[in-house]
RNA sequence: GCCGCCGUAACGUAGCCUGGUUAGCGUACAGGCCUGUGGAGCCUGGAGGCCGGGUUCAAAUCCCGGCGGCGGCCCCA
């Protein structure tokens, strides 16, 4: 059988070399220490879950591109497409009990059935940060500031924050009696800027014009100032006090938000709307120059825990994309140097024995000096060669003067300067070079 | 799901238009010159036309289909 033809992975999934697992630890470093610092506990679910509950609340998009298949006895599974699903199930059951609020947060794959292209996989990484058990602004506000701080500590300083509060919009519509249904529609046709089409299905409901023209008139508030837009905002949707409250909502928190963190551009956009069906309040996406996709995405959901089955728990949340943080940090040049090469090269010669050598790297590793031993029998020549264009700082000889005296050769690679030393003083040597480093 | 460009060793490429030597080169890899001393150089070696079909005496080259990569739309992370 001839296997050339599946020797690359699967469409949309990749391997992830050295240097790409290199980049990809970059910005799942940063998370954790976010999740450190923001006090989020991580969490790890199964990458499969049952279809149904991943299917819930998701919206038409992702469940049309879940990888969705029957294991042998016949259940219906799908590999997560997102992450909320698989924290809200913990949270309704595991941790049902668990002190409110609740920080948690996740590192894990991801998959879709989308066409790959730039900064798109069949198979992705995301970093979440879920807050559970608060209503209050403050909740959104910590859910930015992680978004805000995890772009500055990857030194993509030139970023966006796009925001708005699904609750402007579905508030009207609810108050004038408009299908959940509808109302999904409505939002996500005015999320892909369809905003004719978003019309056309309002007024298929018999709503009367002016109240469409006021769905109209909210699509198009969108720009940096944000207190313009909030003000003719309010003058539109008038007493409905479930928009009011959003409105407000927004006002505070990008009031605050702006105070905080002056660095990023905030565009307010009220007919943006984010596919995913269980938004209830803010809603948020992060940008960076250069590069027009969603970096970080996130937002309120207020009733997907009791959906799930839980008590009534409030709560908000944000996913950072980790591939396309990679991506941005390559295309603004943020992408940090890998750390310096601190390692020995260890090349026994011959006759001596190998439990001399195996003895020293023993020593060497357990004092956390990295030891490569050579195994391919090469020459001492060909060894210190490749060592050299590895660029390993030192190499460790041993040959037969030095076995039967107890010693080591250790050379220093940049300077070619060698020495011959009890295993003590070249340990102490390598040491202090690598700290200094 | 739709659209565009593109598929030659691990990587980068030449040849393709105008079918015809053993598919050439560079890097990388392995070895030798050089088994107690490296980065250079020289030499040697392994390794390749995405898959399937068609046209033809003959296909990397021309045609069709599939698959894949990149990018765009849409959506999202």
């Amino acid at each position: 059988m001839n296997l050339k033809s599946f020797l690359k992975p699967y469409r949309g999934m990749r391997d992830y070399l050295p240097k790409d697992l290199y980049e990809r630890r970059v910005v799942e470093e940063a998370i954790r220490e976010l999740f450190k610092l923001y006090c989020y506990e991580e969490v790890e679910t199964p990458t499969v879950e049952y279809y149904e509950l991943l299917a819930a609340k998701v919206g038409e998009e992702t469940r049309r591109t879940m990888y969705v298949f029957k294991d042998l006895a016949g259940r219906t599974l799908a590999l997560r497409p997102e992450g909320t699903a698989p924290i809200v199930r913990l949270v309704t059951s595991k941790l049902k009990t668990a002190p409110k609020p609740l920080r948690l947060g996740y590192i894990w794959d991801f998959y879709r059935y989308d066409e790959p292209q730039r900064g798109r996989y069949r198979r992705f990484y995301q970093g979440g940060f879920e807050l559970l058990g608060s209503s209050k602004p403050e909740a959104d506000m910590e859910i930015l500031s992680i978004s805000i701080e995890l772009m500055k500590k990857l030194k993509l300083e030139k970023f966006q924050v796009k925001l708005s509060d699904v609750g402007v919009l579905r508030g009207l519509m609810s108050s004038w009696g408009v299908d959940e249904n509808v109302q999904n529609r409505v939002l996500s046709l005015a999320d892909k800027k369809n905003y004719v089409e978003a019309i056309k299905e309002l007024e298929a409901t018999n709503l009367d014009e002016a109240s469409i023209s006021k769905i109209a008139g909210i699509f198009k508030l969108k720009g940096l100032n944000y207190k313009s837009i909030l003000a003719e905002a309010k003058s539109i949707v008038g007493s409905c006090e479930h928009s009011i409250r959003s409105l407000e909502n927004l006002e505070v928190i990008l009031d605050y938000m702006r105070e905080i963190y002056p660095e990023p551009e905030y565009i307010l956009d009220l007919g943006f709307a984010r596919g995913l069906e269980y938004y209830t309040g803010m809603i948020f996406e992060v940008f960076v120059e250069n590069l027009d996709i969603a970096l970080i995405g996130g937002g309120r959901y207020d009733k997907l825990v009791e959906l799930y089955g839980g008590e009534p728990t409030p709560a908000t949340g944000c996913a950072a994309g980790i591939d396309r943080l990679v991506l941005a940090m390559r295309v603004n040049n943020a992408t940090p140097p890998p750390p310096p090469n601190r390692r020995v090269y260890l090349y026994i010669l011959d006759g001596v024995p190998l439990s001399y050598g195996f003895k020293i790297s023993t020593e060497l590793r357990a004092n956390g000096i990295p030891v490569e031993i050579e195994v391919m029998d090469r020459s001492l020549s060909k060894g210190l060669s490749t060592a050299s264009r590895k660029n390993y700082p030192y190499a460790l000889m041993l040959g037969l003067k030095e076995a039967e005296a107890g010693l080591v050769t250790l050379k220093n690679m940049f300077t070619g300067l060698q020495e011959t030393l009890t295993l003590r003083e070249a340990l102490n040597r390598i040491r202090s070079s690598f700290n200094a480093s």
